[in-house]
DNA sequence: GTCTATAGGACGATAGAC
DNA sequence: GTCTATCGTCCTATAGAC
């Protein structure tokens, strides 16, 4: 350690990518200055752009990695099960998929603003293609009469919005295991999705 | 019009007010200067310091003011009536009142980052006191038997983060009314919260 | 691949004229 | 109350030495 010249190319880009992730999640993408991501590394500001052609480029290159990353691992369930598995393994692997990358969900979702026209097409087309799989899992158990759901697109978006919430409270070492916040978000989506009591359910009658 | 110089107290305090919170929702704090504010408004930099002592009091006071706006008239609201009653009251008012104050919404939600520590506590407790509305109406459901959660401190999460998703989405010339959404948000918490249809709950039994 | 140095400009905030 | 002018600082990105 402690030196101050040489080459460190092997190590030095996952650090750069590293400490901008943290950095932009915790203050912002437009508060962090390139100084800073390059003090945090241990090098100058000038080396940085050995690695990006630009802080542009440096946020888009965390957001899709962060986007690919989902939709990878999303890709690997399975698909033929029904429509009640798929739903119960997406809330628990979007919860905690998105628990164990806060940071990235935190930028992907925040700094969206600060893209350029064409980054941000780009991350949506991603973001959207990850929110279809939720789509179809709804559509399937509508068919299937598994679920009942007015609006499959807006149930898509309505349980997205509420497991990413998590995300906003959840302490490693609060009061509830991982397994027992997917447990009780997951008694609240199937609920959700599933025919009402009959009470006052005056939506989509069946045809 | 068209005049360089003069006082104008009454109208450039609400204008500055205006037109940081539109820019602020747009670009993000960090990314606008006290010039842009100014420019937008119509006056020079310098003049903005006869109404804010600084960038920070600025976002401070709108997200202050926000939330005051907030918490006043969800306290217009009966708190006497059956919890079922209240909880579709706060699941319709929630998204409307956050869909007319979209750009406030974004704010309170987005720069809470960039407010000093003692501001952002005060932002904190104001927003706490909020959700402490609706947990009391989960909580009092919970009693009565009209619902069944097994957390209602997680429950009340939940829910304002199922609800608040709306604003990022919703356009008003969409394909739904606003009154459409409510009905089909309202008919997925209130299945959310009372009881299952028995399969599978195996969280909270009865005591 | 990293360094130092710097170009060229924007930033928040203030001072003093009117 | 608004203006012009400015202080001192920070910014992104580049150039050239090693």
């Amino acid at each position: 350690m402690a030196r101050t010249t040489g080459s460190h190319s092997d190590i030095t880009g996952p650090r750069i990518h590293a400490s901008a992730l943290t950095l932009f999640a915790r203050h912002g993408y437009a508060a962090v200055s390139m100084r800073k991501i390059a003090a945090e590394v241990g090098v100058q500001a000038g080396a940085l752009y050995n690695y990006t052609p630009d802080k542009q480029s440096l946020l888009f290159g965390l957001m899709r990695a962060h986007m690919l990353d989902l939709l990878a691992a999303r890709a690997t369930h399975d698909q033929n099960a029904p429509a009640m598995t798929q739903l119960e393994q997406f809330t628990r692997f979007h919860i905690r998929f998105n628990l164990e990358r806060a940071d990235a969900v935190f930028i992907s979702y925040m700094e969206l603003r600060n893209l350029t026209p064409d980054n941000f097409a780009t991350i949506e087309d991603l973001r959207r293609g990850y929110e279809d799989t939720l789509e179809t899992v709804l559509q399937r158990g509508v068919a299937s009469k598994e679920f009942d759901v007015p609006d499959p697109k807006i149930a898509t978006l309505a349980v997205i919005a509420m497991l990413t919430g998590v995300g906003t409270w959840y302490r490693h070492d609060g009061r509830l295991s991982l397994d027992q916040v997917e447990t009780i978000y997951w008694d609240m989506v199937r609920k959700a999705v599933v025919s009402g009591t009959d009470q006052e359910t005056a939506l989509s009658p069946p045809i």
